[in-house]
DNA sequence: ATTACATAATGTAAATATACATAATGAATA
DNA sequence: TATTCATTATGTATATTTACATTATGTAAT
């Protein structure tokens, strides 16, 4: 059974489809999201996270520009490497509400 | 400041990435984004789902066969007329994350 | 036959993934 | 300062996928 709708303001809404859009393209692939899922849990360098996702460099560092782009991480130097983190309220919003829709059934 | 993240097993998130993924991707579009907002509202026919959306109806039903297929949406004839109203709780529960973070701030 | 909707076929443009090479930055040391 | 190494970023090329428009055909209901 499909849970009862809130009512949405669909003016508000059109004007924020788009960066609504955005968001979601940001989540659309699986290594992006589960990256955000990883920092989500705790700042890691580039390096943890091309172990942990099992990516080459060139393809992480592609992602993370792409995140950075629309500002879901911040970043932070230590020495040689740069740790990243969450940096948006709306990425971890949804990324809990996909947690609990396909984790917590 | 970014809200405090919940503890997420990421072994069950790996599992469930690439679903969650698919959802991500019914919802990058503006149109099949509003399409959803507008029908979470009420159920609505093809024909006035074109005249709100602005959309030609080949492309129309290009979308809405996605959503059938990511089953996101039901359908229901009335004589000639199909209606289509929400199919699923995730769906709903994203969009209305949506609006939290991009309609109300 | 007409209306409402779906499906299929075709072409084009844009986005994305992937691999690979090269460049820039910072840290440590001489 | 200059050198060297490790880390990270950028650029190029290609293959694939995706989005969209257009036109045509199919189907179900009236």
């Amino acid at each position: 059974m499909i849970s009862a709708a809130q009512k949405i303001d669909l003016k508000k809404m059109r004007k924020s489809a788009d960066s609504a859009c955005k968001l979601m393209k940001a989540l659309t692939h699986r290594d992006r999201l589960m990256l955000l899922c990883e920092i989500s849990q705790g700042e890691k360098c580039v390096g943890e996270l091309e172990e942990i996702l099992d990516l080459h460099q060139p393809m992480l560092s592609q992602h993370l520009t792409g995140l950075r782009t629309a500002k879901l991480v911040k970043t932070r130097r230590e020495g040689k490497q740069i740790y990243y983190s969450l940096g948006s309220d709306s990425a971890m919003a949804v990324i809990e509400v996909l947690y609990q829709q396909f984790c917590k059934k």
